[in-house]
DNA sequence: TTGACAATTCAACAACCGTTGAATTTAAAT
DNA sequence: ATTTAAATTCAACGGTTGTTGAATTGTCAA
């Protein structure tokens, strides 16, 4: 006999699902479903549903909105398809009509809002680059274009931003889906900062670049994998929601790695 | 009719499993297993063995190793006690029968290593704090003996550290497995380190000391993350396991990066 | 009107999940 | 030599998984 320790398991099995696995001591984890509404299981009528019975959003993105959460806190195994139609107030058949299998929903959902994002710092970048003489754009300017998009999606109305962002954190640090969707949907993106960044550093060699490249996107991606412990760590000092306090120290911060490094 | 899209999923259920869940395109995994050997299934003698079929390492340990490398890799939800029996080259009721609970077993193998590491961490400050007059300890050789034992560990001959470092990363970026671990096992050293922080940049107030040592723990995951991405990104110039190149140029980034934020 | 098709629910599928109890073999204690 | 306990395998349990086929209801163009 070994194990007894947290003497716990003498007859317990009841794996618990619906709530999404969860560490040791089961916190209630207070409804995490989707902020939208829906739910509440009784009549549900077969068959297509009337036009006029709009509801506000489609079911198709309801159902991403839902995914981009889930998968988001819980990871790609981390999420069943039945929690996640009953996040998404939908029958579970319906998301694999809509998506096919899990594998290409997680796809869909990573690719959604990854183009607009691209679009969104490559504008700023060519912003900081129309504001002097294109050659001499600052490292500060270009680690901004960078990074205060991200900023601006975290705080934005749309609360899917910010789940979508702590899924970026989680793809961006999962040997599994790393390198499959990161190099597909962002690698592009990486091709024209270097090359800023090249041009603002000009006495550095490409390893050097790529290496702080490589912090810059761990702190980025630690920042907005949310997970509350900067909170807990400096005893409530912090706040891991406060983006603004996050990314205005975050910009100096990073610049001056790089010019450390890169010089 | 929606979807149809990857044309794929006419008639394929069979979830795959046994090489763990992975995206889209199923490129062999060629044998994640253990490092190792064991397995080939067809004996198996019940019974307690005995004692002269000494096996170089014991289960128990044999299972740890397993558990370790793959959550690290797939995650909590992402291994099954069934891979992992397999991989450890035990019976899956063996699992059960040491450590409890699946949560249990996560648990142990989180904490195995995580007194080492904190006790290697806290003798590089020390000996740091000894070569000089203990107040004036600088800023890099702070962060050196944060940064520098993972490097060590990363590196060493034990494959089982790397596997670990890769683990930590998992449980840093994930909001269901940070607070309750992270804070659990790595509480008191973060304090420790601060304080000796403060030290050196009496001029910065705490808020700006804990966002900065948020960045650090950000840069360090993602480059024990192993995701092999920086490889990809700078075409095959860096290497992900490179971890000499990784932290020698990561301590003067980050000691640059505190230094610009807390003066 | 009719007919094609889109959107939905329901029930089922085989495979797999974590966990346990019983059986078996060996080691250690008496 | 006998008893007790440890270490192991096997088979099963009740429940859950992703996915699909059949049935149902609505829309819209002909």
């Amino acid at each position: 006999m070994l194990v007894e320790s947290q003497k716990s398991h003498p007859k317990m099995a009841k794996v618990d699902r619906d709530s999404c696995s969860s560490p040791t001591i089961e916190v209630t984890i207070v409804e995490v479903t989707m902020s939208s509404s829906a739910q509440k299981k009784s009549p549900a009528k077969v068959g297509r549903p009337r036009n006029n019975d709009k509801e506000k959003t489609e079911r198709g993105e309801r159902i991403l909105n839902a995914a981009e959460e889930l998968f988001a806190l819980h990871g790609y195994d981390g999420v069943t398809l039945r929690t996640l139609a009953n996040a998404a107030g939908v029958d579970v058949a319906l998301i694999s009509y809509y998506f096919g299998p899990k594998q290409q929903l997680f796809d869909t959902v990573f690719k959604r809002r990854a183009e607009i994002l691209n679009q969104q710092r490559l504008e700023a970048l060519q912003t900081a680059k129309d504001e002097v003489a294109p050659t001499a754009v600052e490292v500060e300017k270009i680690i901004e274009a960078f990074l205060r998009p991200l900023e601006v999606a975290q705080e934005s109305e749309d609360e899917g931003w910010k789940n979508y962002c702590a899924l970026l954190a989680y793809v961006n640090n999962s040997a599994v889906w790393g390198p499959l969707l990161m190099s597909k949907h962002y690698n592009e993106l990486v091709d024209v900062f270097i090359d800023a960044l090249r041009l603002a550093l000009p006495d550095s060699n490409d390893e050097n670049l790529y290496w702080c490249y490589h912090y810059m996107s761990g702190a980025m991606s630690l920042t907005f994998a949310n997970t509350g412990r900067i909170d807990k760590m400096s005893k409530g000092l912090c706040r891991s929601d406060d983006f603004k306090a996050a990314y205005d120290r975050m910009i100096p911060f990073i610049a001056a790695g790089f010019r450390q490094v890169c010089c």
